[in-house]
DNA sequence: GCGGACTGCTTACCT
DNA sequence: ACAGGTAAGCAGTCCGCG
């Protein structure tokens, strides 16, 4: 079978180039098709004396914004780079549209699926056994008219559709470098690569080494299979590169900016003809001329993949911070910066080890990685290269561009979009924000028993779906139509037509909740397709809730502020409408944000009604999705911590939890969660609150006694986001320590993150701030770390009755002691 | 010259 | 480069203070 993994213009044969992956010889073939011409379409006739024209025909097209037929002129011209500078054309439109994706949408080429070549002609392959599948969902949505039975249809067979394995290598190289503070420059690539190193999920473990003078063998590292050494650097990366050739995928942590950068100008440098370097350099990533590179820097910085499929297990998106998160290994601690300095043995260890746990965030949990990409790709359908360095607003785009093609719907211009369906009607709560959002409840303060969080699933695609939004639909032209508007708004919504958005984002959320997330959770399952199915969860999870963001979005193609804001309002009148009703029911609602509400120890009766009600009410299932043994209200918004029937404690927003705060109120704070996770009654609460205080003491003490071991232990971490001169309005703490950093020659670049403690101005000439590498210990300003803990625990202890001042250091006001 | 009240900036979080 | 809402700490500004 023949999978279809990337597609991209050919400039040699003027046309699309698609590499397919044999699932077979585990090689990559490639597809070349110069029949397909690049084109644009205006609405003005195009004049005839543009010589890249090859011909022009007026095509009739549906204009989604006005309800109506349009013509227009698609002009077709002899290669794509006329596309792009048809932008002199007047009215030119659909033309900022790659050739690739052109090729991808109009000729419907479901990237990421099977194929074969059969009579000259590449054609897709029915799989059996997917297509019963599908069947069978199909069967449970027969209720549903032709459009969504036909979407669900096109999604079900993009998720139910095997993926094969894989064949990978993942590589890491260490370039000699005379300053431990500084990245050595790939561009310049002036100094020697020491050794690269490649794993593979075919068993090869490969390293691949200079010899250094005055250095000796004397221990081989436990991680490698060979290792070949070379005494000429040039032998070494021609190496490196046939291996690379042998394996069709190559994953790298970075590759995009340093690795396969730095191999390719180091070995240009060395003289190494072009047409031997398997890489391709661009601007701003590099690729394979064969094969297909994946840089997992980039896909896990990808924000809706951080927070959606990994829940935000790691804080950045460093390989020790990842690899620790998601598979529990780190990178190889050492003392020596210098690779130079480094022996062999430590040498090969660290590099192999980096190499080892790259290729393993692809493969840990059945392949999950590597599936999660292979499914964004099939809805998205966009190659591989892009789906796994774009963000989720690019994949959101991408597929609404190919429903519009498939449809022949005209795709409408930012500019008319905004022409014709107005602005925002709503004020924001934050300043500079386009439109008022979600509602959040003043929460109770308190520890309250026996609590329980319903919450409505997918509030905002549910939304879409039900209301029937999308940028057509609203403020649509039917004079008919305008007396239809929800809540506070003075948007009205169409009822003669439905929203594609409404349609798409409806059927992937429905299938989602009555579909793959029970089948996720099927214990009948193999654990294979378990995890297949709970990876298209999580990919339809990570669409879903970007969907709704896009359209308040200036970047997005399809942006329609009036969407997002309307969405927002119908969730507002929901959620109160809901809070009311549990009100009048007699429960008591301690807390909500969004979509959710806390309720105490609702009667079961009530709980139904409650839930019936609001199904009828809006169509959108509302249910139990936690149970908390109790919860700490802290009183403040998006800040609290609760004890599940399970015995798992959540912790939301509180300080404690924060990356900024240092290690050692972070550890005190993590043993007050496992003493609070044992509370089973408030009689227990009573015994634990007693070690509670006398925990927090402790840290009080240690902190007047400066008897904290490392000086580690006391920095707040905080990451410099944009480049330091960049710092115009103020000067954070951080930007201080930062820049003291940078003058003893420290990299420091945005995405920095800084580890610095707070100083005594006194002792530390005047300085509130330093470097924790600078900080002596002396120099600590102890009362601000007392006031730090203070403020931390206060979230909990208010909530537990506890007093930090009167129960902790046992005075009645901190200020007089202090 | 220094503090308090205030606003705004910055980061990290929640849904 | 998906949205808006929130907590927290600090930077900077203005004003009063004989």
């Amino acid at each position: 079978m023949l999978y279809v993994v990337s597609a991209s213009y050919d400039p040699d044969v003027n046309g699309i180039s698609l590499k397919l992956y044999n699932d077979e010889t585990e090689k990559i073939e490639v597809w070349v098709d110069s029949s397909f011409k690049a084109y644009f379409l205006t609405k003005m006739k195009p004049s005839l004396n543009w010589k890249s024209i090859v011909k022009k025909e007026l095509v009739t097209k549906y204009d989604a914004l006005r309800d109506k037929d349009v013509k227009v002129w698609k002009v077709t011209v002899n290669n794509p780079s006329a596309v792009k500078n048809s932008h002199n054309i007047n009215d030119a439109r659909e033309n900022h549209i790659k050739f690739f994706q052109c090729y991808i949408y109009d000729k419907d080429i479901k990237m990421g699926m099977p194929y074969l070549r059969r009579n000259g002609n590449l054609e897709f392959q029915p799989n059996q056994e997917s297509e019963s599948r599908i069947q069978e969902i199909l069967s449970q949505f027969k209720e549903l008219d032709k459009d969504e039975q036909d979407m669900f249809e096109k999604w079900a067979s993009l998720l139910e559709y095997p993926a094969p394995d894989f064949k990978r290598a993942s590589l890491d190289i260490e370039v000699m470098n005379k300053d431990e503070n500084k990245v050595p420059n790939p561009e310049t690539a002036i100094l020697p690569v020491l050794t690269a190193c490649i794993s593979t999920n075919r068993g090869e473990r490969i390293a691949y080494v200079l010899i250094q003078e005055g250095k000796t063998v004397n221990k081989i590292p436990d991680n490698v299979d060979k290792i070949i050494f070379f005494t000429e650097e040039d032998k070494l990366l021609l190496s490196v590169f046939n291996k690379m050739n042998e394996y069709p995928f190559l994953i790298t942590f970075n590759g995009d900016d340093f690795d396969l950068r730095y191999l390719y100008y180091r070995a240009l440098r060395l003289g190494i003809p072009e047409l031997k370097i398997p890489i391709i350099v661009r601007e701003r990533i590099c690729m394979l001329k064969r094969g297909i590179h994946i840089d997992l820097y980039k896909f896990f910085s990808i924000k809706a993949m951080k927070i959606y499929a990994f829940k935000a297990k790691y804080k950045d998106e460093k390989l020790d911070t990842v690899a620790k998160a998601l598979i529990g290994k780190g990178k190889i601690k050492g003392e020596e910066k210098w690779m130079a300095k480094m022996s062999y043995h430590d040498l090969i260890k660290y590099c192999m080890n980096d190499a080892d746990i790259t290729l393993e965030l692809t493969t840990y949990n059945n392949d999950l990685v590597i599936n999660l990409i292979i499914m964004l790709e099939r809805i998205s359908r966009l190659p591989i290269e892009n789906v796994s360095r774009k963000s989720v607003s690019s994949w959101i785009r991408s597929f609404m561009v190919y429903e519009h093609r498939q449809r022949n719907i005209l795709i409408p211009t930012p500019e008319e979009i905004k022409a014709v369906k107005g602005q925002t009607a709503s004020t924001a709560i934050i300043k500079g924000k386009k439109y008022k959002g979600a509602i959040v409840v003043i929460p109770i303060s308190g520890t309250h028993f026996k609590v329980l969080v319903l919450d409505f699933a997918s509030l905002y695609p549910s939304i879409f779906k039900v209301y029937n939004l999308g940028y057509s639909t609203i403020n649509c032209p039917h004079e008919e139509c305008k007396s239809n508007t929800i809540g506070e708004l003075p948007h009205w919504i169409c009822k003669k037509n439905r929203a594609l958005e409404s349609l798409l984002i409806g059927s992937l959320r429905d299938l989602r909740v009555f579909w793959y997330k029970k089948k996720a959770k099927d214990k009948f399952l193999d654990k294979k397709l378990k995890t297949w199915y709970s990876v298209a969860e999580q990919s339809i999870k990570v669409i879903m809730n970007a969907s709704y963001g896009v359209f308040g979005s200036e970047k997005f193609s399809l942006y329609c502020p009036p969407v997002a804001e309307e969405i927002a309002a119908i969730a507002r009148y929901i959620i109160s409408k809901t809070i009311k009703k549990a009100q009048s029911l007699g429960m008591n609602v301690l807390y909500g944000d969004t979509d959710s509400i806390f309720v105490k120890d609702p009667p079961k009766e009530k709980l139904d009604e409650l839930v019936k009600w609001t199904q009828d009410e809006f169509g959108i299932e509302f249910e139990v999705d936690k149970a908390y043994k109790y919860v700490c209200l802290s009183g403040r918004k998006k800040n609290y911590l609760g004890v599940t029937t399970r015995g798992e404690v959540d912790v939301k927003g509180l300080t404690g939890k924060k990356k900024h705060t240092p290690p050692i109120i972070k550890s005190a704070f993590n043993e007050t969660k496992k003493l609070l996770k044992e509370v089973e009654t408030p009689e227990q609460m009573e015994v634990t609150k007693k070690k509670i205080s006398s925990l927090i003491k402790g840290v009080y003490k240690t902190f007047k006694n400066r008897e904290w071991e490392n000086m580690e232990d006391l920095s707040f971490n905080v990451t410099v986001t944009r480049e330091l001169d960049e710092y115009k309005k103020t000067t954070p703490q951080h930007v201080k320590a930062a820049k003291m950093l940078q003058a003893q020659g420290y990299d420091v670049e945005a995405g920095t993150n800084i580890s610095f403690v707070k100083t005594n101005k006194k002792v530390s000439g005047g300085v509130t701030v330093k470097p924790v590498k600078l900080a002596k210990r002396e120099e600590v300003d102890v009362n601000k770390y007392i006031e730090f803990l203070k403020s931390t625990f206060e979230q909990i202890l208010e909530p537990l009755d506890i007093s930090f001042s009167e129960d902790i250091i046992g005075i009645r006001s901190l200020k007089d002691w202090l």
